[in-house]
DNA sequence: TCGTCTCAGTTCAGTGATTGAACCAACCGT
DNA sequence: ACGGTTGGTTCAATCACTGAACTGAGACGA
């Protein structure tokens, strides 16, 4: 998604931003990557995307330093956030929250707590109970309010990403769950 | 944006923002609004962005609540955010936020600052001399650090963009700027 | 009244991106 | 040797975006 506009234009760190993050699909795997997904076959079925289009955004990604392709000790491969994707966390969340108060008049979809203390983390990313601003590898995602639970079948990683589940613990499906 | 995906991720409050901001362009509409900008001949070249294509995106904020349409006085269209609109603030302060710490080493582009005491305004939106939480209205942006003038000739959107303004504070130009 | 200007769009052909389905090459365990 | 898993690639059809020209309504001045 290349923006060639005015330099004034360019000196806008909301159009660099969504040089990397704003093409259809890729904050979506960025949240699927914080949900703990890692795997290109994991997000392919999760999200339904195109798999042509998940390795072109898989790839400005990497470019990008927002993810990391490595290999586990089994050889397959992995997509983890890096520190500079870890830091697009405010924005996935800020989004949520729109999304949330916006359009789920029921409250919100996913509640966001403290894992160690079990407080719920407001807006201002703190814990209600201990008052400390929360490490994204300690907060835990679990269904809130408004969310409808499916009755249809699910996958085995949408299945896993609707449990009460730490940001960026992984998810292990497939050959890599037998080891 | 129709994302017609399971409905395990249509409980997403992600997608549902997504389908409203996620779009090409939308965003940078947005945050022009929030500049000030208000007509469609401003926005369109100020940005550069197709007619079509603006056409299209402003009616679907305007249908999902995010800008209203009216007229002035002067019977001339405007497009000014709505409540909703302005919820999205923590958005786009999160996504400028991680594109100056991510690609803009010599400082932020655009600080913020709290219009009343001239505090810096922190990543938890807060002002650094008073502690408020800021509203928006009150918030000034200017040139930061990082901000590279630019040498070429500017139209007078952008002209007017770049100098210290409050946020939401409309730009006035053309035949309107007469009256 | 005429011509010109501003403003907010519409139209349309050309180009580029996305989609969905099929295919492919390694590798693994048996 | 074989089937399953994994991480892709390929390709035609569709869809969205682009840029430039055009339209129509109202304002303005002569």
């Amino acid at each position: 998604m290349v923006l060639p506009n005015t330099y004034a234009e360019r000196n806008c760190s909301l159009t660099r931003a969504l040089e990397v993050v704003g093409e259809r699909w890729t904050l979506l795997i960025v949240r699927d990557a914080f949900h703990g997904v890692r795997r290109f076959g994991d997000f392919a079925t999760q999200l339904g995307i195109p798999r042509a289009v998940l390795t072109a955004r898989l790839k400005t990604l990497v470019r990008e330093g927002v993810l990391v392709r490595e290999e586990d000790a089994a050889g397959l491969v992995e997509y983890k956030l890096t520190d500079r994707g870890i830091a697009l966390w405010p924005v996935v969340r800020a989004m949520m929250h729109w999304g949330d108060e916006s359009y789920s008049p029921a409250g919100v979809k996913r509640a966001l707590r403290h894992d160690a203390d079990n407080g719920l983390i407001g807006a201002d990313n703190k814990c209600q109970i201990c008052g400390e601003l929360v490490p994204v590898p300690d907060i835990r995602i679990e269904a809130g309010p408004g969310f409808a639970p499916s009755a249809a079948e699910l996958d085995p990683v949408s299945e896993a990403m609707i449990q009460p589940r730490r940001l960026l613990e992984p998810i292990v499906t497939g050959r890599a769950a037998q080891a």
